[in-house]
DNA sequence: GTCTATAGATCGATAGAC
DNA sequence: GTCTATCGATCTATAGAC
């Protein structure tokens, strides 16, 4: 019960739960200040008093929320790569993995759009953010580059960051911001030019 | 006279970029939905009434603001390719256009993680944002992938995008999202691994 | 522990004097 | 064209009944 402002007395899961799921609503889709408690209150179908006491104020509301999601919801969004019986090609792993970075949940940009925009003010939250994606995700994708026998990198570590950067880079451009019809590229083409660069002998 | 409101009377000039560059100071550093109109009044030294005469509402202004940063302020952060009087090695412009993406102007990532915040909310900002981009810098650099007889590459547009992409994210992870303690990584390191996938034959 | 009702501050936007 | 003063709505947060 980290999330109760009172530890020596008991308070509703339920109602905390439904207050977080409720803030989840408003926050990734209106950002911080554009949230308001009534709102919150209203998604989480609770009065806005009982929102204050169950947490101290706004900020701690989100604070909590970002620190849950980070931890709980999208803390595993990268699932673990399918080490086949046969030893596959590292082609097939390579397109396997980028397609599930380009393929990942609609709301996962949400929550990334909202860490990215209040990365000024909570620079907190946008290190917590980091720290995990850092864990979890590349540190899959990183032992995969650091251990595959056919891969052969000078520095696989840094590889796997420029892999997920064009990634990401490219998920942000055209999802994000919106850019599929300014900037016109087939994932595809990206992907065989990125798996082209990383297996030509290095 | 493109932001005025009414076309047929004459108004201050010299006002019109006062209130724009008190909303720059405070948009760019608080987001839309927590800046308020007092405060850019404040900062451009003039009454709130004398904002609402040149700005319709809030939102026009916000959008007249980022329309011309996007085109004026920040159309040229990147400046064009040194065209040596001798032909430089591939290998010395690659890392001079490295370079220059990683020394972006502070403020320009300031921009953009206010156009990033509020891509959800005015996806036509974002929009324009990338259309400038994509015909300046990207146009710039990939001209070069593409025209460098020593470059030789299958397909130099989408490895400019790659390029471009593996630096622009290694920023926002290191610099936006303040992860350079997190995920420590001199910039030397990146740069050499990513000149050494593309000139490796391709 | 949860509610209704409200305090007090601040917001976007405007009226009216000059 | 610019100002001061203010309106009405909405905001964060809390008091007090149950």
């Amino acid at each position: 019960m980290s999330t109760l402002i009172r530890e020596g007395k008991e308070m509703s899961t339920e109602k905390t739960e439904a207050i977080l799921k409720g803030g989840m609503q408003e926050f990734l889709t209106q950002g911080y200040a554009a949230t308001s408690m009534d709102r919150v209150a209203s998604a989480a179908k609770v009065s806005k008093a009982t929102v204050y006491r169950h947490f101290q104020d706004k900020e701690s509301l989100f604070i909590a929320l970002i620190d849950h999601l980070v931890s709980s919801k999208f803390g595993s969004v990268f699932k673990p790569i399918n080490e086949q019986v046969s030893p596959t090609e590292p082609e097939i792993i390579l397109r396997d993995l980028a397609n599930r970075i380009l393929d990942v949940d609609p709301e996962f940009l949400n929550f990334m759009r909202l860490i990215l925009g209040e990365s000024g003010r909570f620079p907190q939250l946008a290190r917590a953010f980091v720290t995990n994606i850092d864990k979890t995700a590349f540190k899959l994708i990183c032992e995969y580059f650091r251990t595959c026998p056919d891969l052969k990198l000078s520095d696989p570590e840094v590889t796997a960051r420029i892999f997920i950067g064009a990634l990401v880079h490219f998920k942000i451009v055209q999802e994000m911001m919106h850019g599929k019809d300014i900037v016109p590229m087939e994932r595809d083409r990206l992907i065989n030019s990125l798996i082209k660069l990383i297996l030509t002998k290095n």
